[in-house]
DNA sequence: CTGAAAGCGCTTACAG
DNA sequence: CTGAAAGCGCTTACAG
């Protein structure tokens, strides 16, 4: 005998099928095919076994359930964040995200474990290898060069997982993401079309931020398009401290801009702090955009004109692709239309 | 022989410990033993052991192990969030709590389950006596007489689970809170010390949201203290648009307001929209403060002087006091402090 | 310090 | 439609 300490670490016993199917006067088996709607029961028997269960308030156990059939029915949720190593701190787009995700998941009677974990970190968790979840989905605004030798490690072990960001060709494993290229597109489109004509961008452009560099390509593809020359390209990650070391930055270029498309909500939050600060109106003097269209975007004043990612959407198909994969399906990877909200910050209303 | 389409939905075959046993030599107790961190382990035989499980990537079988030991090592975080049923629109003030709570969880190696559903449905899921977790959290700004018979239902059912909310005598189950009535004083006085004499409330101040009801309590301990009469308190809940109706109907009630104390920061937000729509200047015409200290309460303009909730210590704190219920300690409910964050929407600074 | 063995609570092929 | 039995991969008391 063991188990004494076990004792005291479950204050109430829980029942089993053995208990069920004493009661019931039936084998354990048939109680586990009963409950879990096995149709080789018959009708009373079964009526009489899901009484008794809801009784004793049974509740199939989980791990033996799962040790059993190899099977979880949990998908984790990774964050891959750059900026912050402060999980309160993470972009309110991916809390967002997690919300649809997690929405998604109980459509299908699956559970939901996270981690706001850095990756190096996580890694050695590994929730699929230890059996905890069937896949794994991958958020986060993180340093791609950094990010992509763990997709690529992801890749070799056999993982399942999908991930949220740019979708490109050659990419380790599947991606859903918005269309960032044309939302860069319909944005800097927009300001054009209220006549703003030296307009800048505001976000890291390179290889290492490819949603970024995405919807900066859109901006150079609208300013083109229209025969401007597109202002300067500033970097900035996604905060609101980095948003506002760009627009300082762009002031003192002495570039004169009527016009700003910002990479991200909280670079245009940042940027808009500043440029009040520096006595500059928007949307009076400057027209001013975001993307992601979070919470604050419609909170700060004047609010933010900005491209919403359809995160109901995103987390669905993040959901479904990676139960695809799970299950051995075909699978693939997936854009988004992103969507023009209009606000005050671009001066296109009072 | 079963497992056909097991093989299908697990890719990659997973190494046992029964492997590392073969390749090691030894016996699969040894290997469990030596991975566990068992000192009757010879140091040699232990350091061969964990060269092979790296070599072979092995990761203990969690399903397995928490069978065996009747433990998950796994918290569930419930919300139960009034307002709205979307997940996507949850309180960033309890999205922060989250990731505080994750942060204190992996310091323990806990994973944590989430679960934004509406109260009614996780009630049927019930993550402990699935044998899921070991404990549950609960947070949320829900309505607390709705939310009542939940907690006594845990309570009569065994279930160990602390709330963060109101700590008041007599709650079923443990509590962990802020200091809402000593911070409902605090920021009353500032603004009273700032020359404000005629200050209303916005917040529900019914036994249905205790903690906007501490919060009342203390704006009228600290408005008596001065000598002062209070100004209207209108029902809101936390929300923008709340928040907005709370500041419409102030202004249509005649009362001549010098000073308006929020009881979140969503709620001062609205109300700070709806002002300036009706071409009142905050913070010179009226002083306006929220509570919470959310991310967009810096983001506004002008940004709010708040209450902040210490998010990191209140993760903590009730993981710890979680685990410590869980292993059958002694635990208590515990009240925190709140702090002042002086902004821009008092009138304090420019 | 180590091994053989029991058992956690299920699911499911197999045999009626 | 049902039961007896095997087995998922561990942990741990027991006996050396």
């Amino acid at each position: 005998m063991e188990g004494g300490s076990d004792d005291k670490l479950r204050a109430h016993e829980r029942p089993t099928s053995f208990d069920i199917a004493y009661r019931a006067g039936v084998s354990q088996s048939t109680v586990s095919r009963a409950l879990r709607g096995d149709p080789n029961v018959n009708e009373e028997t079964r009526r009489k076994i899901e009484a008794i269960a809801r009784e004793l308030k049974y509740k199939v156990d989980k791990n033996a359930s799962n040790l059993r059939r190899q099977r979880s029915n949990t998908i984790a949720v990774l964050f891959f964040e750059d900026p912050s190593p402060d999980p309160s701190q993470i972009n309110p787009f991916f809390l967002s995200m997690l919300g649809s995700i997690t929405r998604a998941c109980a459509k299908r009677s699956f559970d939901l474990l996270i981690s706001f974990q850095r990756f190096a970190q996580d890694w050695n968790e590994d929730y699929e290898d230890s059996g905890k979840a069937d896949g794994l989905i991958l958020l986060g605004y993180g340093d791609y060069v950094d990010y992509r030798p763990h997709l690529e490690q992801l890749v070799a072990q056999g993982t399942r997982f999908v991930r949220w960001g740019a979708v490109e060709d050659g990419q380790p494993g599947l991606s859903i993401g918005s269309d960032n290229f044309q939302g860069g597109r319909t944005i800097t489109e927009h300001l054009i079309g209220l006549g703003r004509r030296q307009i800048a961008f505001l976000g890291d452009a390179s290889n290492h931020y490819p949603e970024f560099s995405e919807r900066y390509r859109g901006f150079l593809s609208s300013m083109a398009a229209a025969g401007l020359e597109p202002g300067p390209q500033i970097d900035a990650i996604s905060s609101e401290e980095s948003g506002m070391a760009a627009a300082a930055r762009l002031i003192g270029s002495g570039f004169q801009f009527d016009g700003i498309v910002a990479a991200s909500d909280l670079i245009a939050a940042g940027a808009l702090h500043w440029l009040r600060d520096a006595g500059i109106d928007v949307p009076r003097d400057v027209s001013l955009t975001g993307f992601d269209d979070i919470a604050a975007a419609s909170l700060v004043n004047p609010p933010l004109t900005t491209m919403a990612q359809d995160t109901s959407l995103a987390g669905e198909k993040l959901v479904e692709t990676l139960l695809k994969l799970v299950s051995g399906e075909p699978a693939e990877s997936l854009v988004l239309p992103a969507k023009l909200i209009v606000r005050r910050s671009c001066g296109a209303k009072r």
